[in-house]
DNA sequence: AGCACGCCGACT
DNA sequence: GTCGGCGTGCTC
């Protein structure tokens, strides 16, 4: 008898399990790694798992058999296989919902991978089929496209969204456009050259950055690039010629993008650059059936690009050659719930298992990316100037000491917009806050809009005259009288982007005021519009929200107002002065793009704040600089290593009783590991009341991550064995970015 | 996570 | 007598 290997295989299942489960499989040969199978789980139930091993002798007696095989050939490669399984190890978060989490939903739901399609064109006279259709401006549309070239379903999707499938499917029943069945090819990097690529002309500083990064692949020079340029400094610019070679290799790119950050500017720019290269997207704009195929264009390797957020990271490559992070300081490439992993720190582990190059830029980099740069970890390039004749924009403190405020808007500032408006310029003012006004209350008995679940002020909203929980967006009607003591009369305190809208209105009647904050824009291409009004370049005053901070590009925009940042110079959360030095640093920068200079007023009621100052002066570099010294006299990241234990109930003070329990069992195992690890609560979470459900925390800090790692697997089995009720949740953050 | 098993109180 | 509450433990 030959000596075959056993018919085993390895499968995660998608439940909260930190193991994977053992199968036998008797169709041959056995799927390989990376492939979906059908399983049961348990007396009645049937799985989709994905195999990660096969072949091995299994410790189990017993095996179950598999269901079916859901694909011939792997999902997930190797590489991505590895990596994942890393990341389960390196978060500590059960294996099943790691690798689940790669996966779009319809692959998940074990659904087969869909055949690619391409249109192509079957109309031999198209201006005169342009003439019969004359009121269908869609399939006018579409017929010119195909016109140009043929075109993939994933293409179609990425260039309108779904819209193309009904008039499309009216071509087809005219007979002047074909469905053909595309046969996967393995992506050759032809034709990536194109005119529009010598369009804008790069500033010396620009190609020098671009000579260095070429000589560092050149030389297999592969540590993480990181691209400090200044706002408006062109850092889209050097992406795209970053990732042309690697395009023409025959390779595809990656360009990670914050959440919101994905801006129609940024991705028209790239389809504009490679015309002939397919990019697609993937954020969470996109339904099921979108995703699916995208997802899958990336990794038949038809799609040459893709632009993503957070969970793009994931996305099983066919080739991928380089990968781009922009805004890589950005809060939003860290996931806070569930798996919380860090696409940016997994995107540098996946580049390097890879061994290709990765880029990642800001003009305001976090400080673990600074640090790891100053040690020579990373490479260091920086953009220092504005391409042309622009410069950076003046920004200046605007005392409110001694000042006549209105809706938290110094007259001296409303003066300064209404010069603006009348010189024809554009002018945007910033409040990291949406809605009216943050209390709605009685002057007669003190009551206040509280939120029943969270226990919190609710912000008052005029365009629908309701109260709204920021926390958990419970919402309430308002009436006419105080619902405590009848009283008619109930006022506001405070203001949000909604006030400011309408005292801006007020003032200046003839200019167009645009708010732009999630209120305004939940609806599809409501941004799109707004911008497109402000883009026209005519006078227009911004009022927004972190919204307005990020990509954006207004030529015509001259000055930028920055209106209520005391609350975070006073915040307790060590991460808090980071981001509002970053936050200033990019709403300023949303100033003097164009051909005028521009101008920044940051309006504080604590001028002389050492922060404020050493920015203004001595700029964020400098600020970042004095941060490190004092996150590393405290041994806080990135520094010191920390992880985050959270415990929720709807019970008051049950999670506080879950950790304290929690700590006391695990003081055994801190007393052999003295000085290394620090326990640090448990204590209420900043938002202790939230949704319904009282929530607590315990902070684990290191001074070595092995030693962390280590005890967060103590952790974990203690709180499984931990005596807890029902409707206990805890989760675990191995560095926590957010600590409400 | 789901779900079965199992051990105690209040019902036709 | 049994129906059903949810605490406990398992899923290869």
């Amino acid at each position: 008898m030959p000596n075959t290997p056993p018919n085993t295989l390895r499968v995660v299942i998608p439940r909260p399990l930190y193991q994977a489960f053992d199968y036998e499989c008797d169709s041959q040969p056995l799927p390989d790694p990376g492939c979906r199978v059908r399983v049961p789980l348990g007396p009645n139930h049937s799985v989709v798992g994905i195999v990660i091993e096969n072949g091995f002798v299994s410790e189990f007696e017993k095996l179950r058999p598999i269901e079916s095989v859901l694909d011939e050939a792997p999902l997930l490669d190797k590489p991505l296989l590895d990596l994942l399984q890393w990341a389960s190890v390196y978060y500590h978060h059960p294996i099943g919902e790691v690798f689940f989490t790669a996966l779009p939903n319809r692959l998940r739901a074990g659904r087969p991978l869909q055949e690619n399609f391409e249109w192509h064109l079957q109309c031999t006279d198209v201006d005169d089929a342009l003439s019969q259709i004359k009121r269908a401006k869609l399939q006018q549309d579409l017929l010119t496209k195909l016109q140009k070239s043929s075109l993939t379903e994933a293409q179609l999707t990425s260039l309108m969204m779904s819209k193309w499938r009904k008039p499309m499917q009216q071509l087809e029943d005219k007979g002047w456009a074909e469905r053909r069945l595309v046969v996967p090819k393995k992506s050759s990097g032809t034709d990536v050259d194109h005119p529009n690529q010598h369009l804008i002309e790069l500033s010396d500083e620009q190609e020098q950055n671009l000579t260095q990064l070429a000589e560092w692949v050149e030389a297999d020079e592969l540590q993480p690039v990181l691209l400090h340029g200044i706002t408006g400094s062109g850092k889209t610019e050097i992406y795209l010629r970053a990732i042309k070679p690697v395009l023409e290799k025959g390779q595809q790119a990656l360009l990670m993008i914050p959440e919101i950050g994905l801006t129609p500017q940024l991705f028209q720019r790239f389809c504009d650059f490679f015309p002939q290269q397919t990019v697609v997207a993937l954020h969470s704009g996109l339904n099921d059936t979108q995703r699916a195929q995208n997802w899958q264009s990336a990794h038949s390797g038809e799609a040459d690009v893709v632009v993503g957020t957070r969970s793009s990271i994931f996305c099983a490559f066919e080739n991928l050659g380089i990968i781009v992070i922009d805004e890589e300081h950005d809060g939003s490439f860290k996931q806070q719930e569930g798996f919380h992993y860090h696409a940016r720190d997994f995107a540098v582990k996946r580049a390097s298992q890879l061994k290709i190059p990765i880029i990642l830029g800001s003009a305001t980099p976090a400080l673990e990316t600074l640090l790891n740069a100053d040690r020579k970890r990373y490479h260091y390039l920086q953009l220092k100037s504005r391409p042309g004749t622009r410069t950076p924009p003046k920004t200046s403190i605007l005392d409110l000491k001694g000042q006549t405020t209105e809706a938290g808007v110094s007259n001296t500032l409303l003066k300064l917009v209404a010069e603006q408006i009348k010189d024809g310029n554009q002018v945007m003012l910033f409040l990291n806050r949406r809605g009216f006004a943050p209390v709605l209350l009685c002057n007669s008995c003190g009551w206040h809009a509280v939120c029943p679940a969270c226990d919190t002020d609710m912000t008052y909203h005029a365009s629908r005259n309701k109260v709204i929980c920021h926390h958990c967006d419970y919402q309430q009607q308002v009436g006419t009288q105080c619902p405590s003591c009848k009283n008619p009369q109930i006022s506001t305190h405070g203001h949000g982007t909604e006030r400011i809208e309408q005292l801006l209105c007020s003032y200046f009647p003839q200019t167009p005021v645009v708010r732009v904050d999630r209120d305004t824009t939940s609806r599809k291409g409501e941004l799109a519009k707004k911008l497109e009004i402000v883009r026209e370049g005519k006078p227009v005053i911004l009022v927004g929200t972190q919204m307005l901070t990020k990509g954006h590009d207004f030529p015509n925009l001259t000055l930028v107002g920055i209106l209520d940042i005391d609350q975070a110079l006073f915040s307790t959360d060590y991460r808090a002065q980071e981001q509002l030095a970053q936050q200033i640093v990019q709403v300023s920068g949303r100033a003097g793009r164009g051909e005028k200079p521009g101008r920044v007023i940051l309006q504080t009621s604590q001028p002389q704040h050492p922060l404020l100052n050493q920015l203004l002066t001595q700029g964020y570099r400098a600020v970042a600089a004095q941060l490190l010294i004092e996150r590393q006299a405290w041994q806080y990241p990135p520094y010191g290593f920390h992880a985050l234990i959270r415990a929720n109930t709807p019970h008051f003070e049950a999670g506080l009783h879950f950790l304290q329990g929690v700590r006391n069992d695990l003081q055994v195992v801190m007393s052999e590991q003295v000085g290394e690890i620090g326990l640090l609560g448990p204590m209420p979470s900043p938002l202790e009341k939230r949704a319904g459900r009282y929530r607590y925390q315990m902070m684990v800090s290191a001074t070595k991550r092995s030693s962390l790692h280590c005890f967060l697997d103590q952790v974990i089995s203690t709180m499984k064995r931990q005596k807890k009720t029902k409707d206990l949740r805890y989760t675990l953050d191995v560095d926590p970015t957010n600590f409400m």
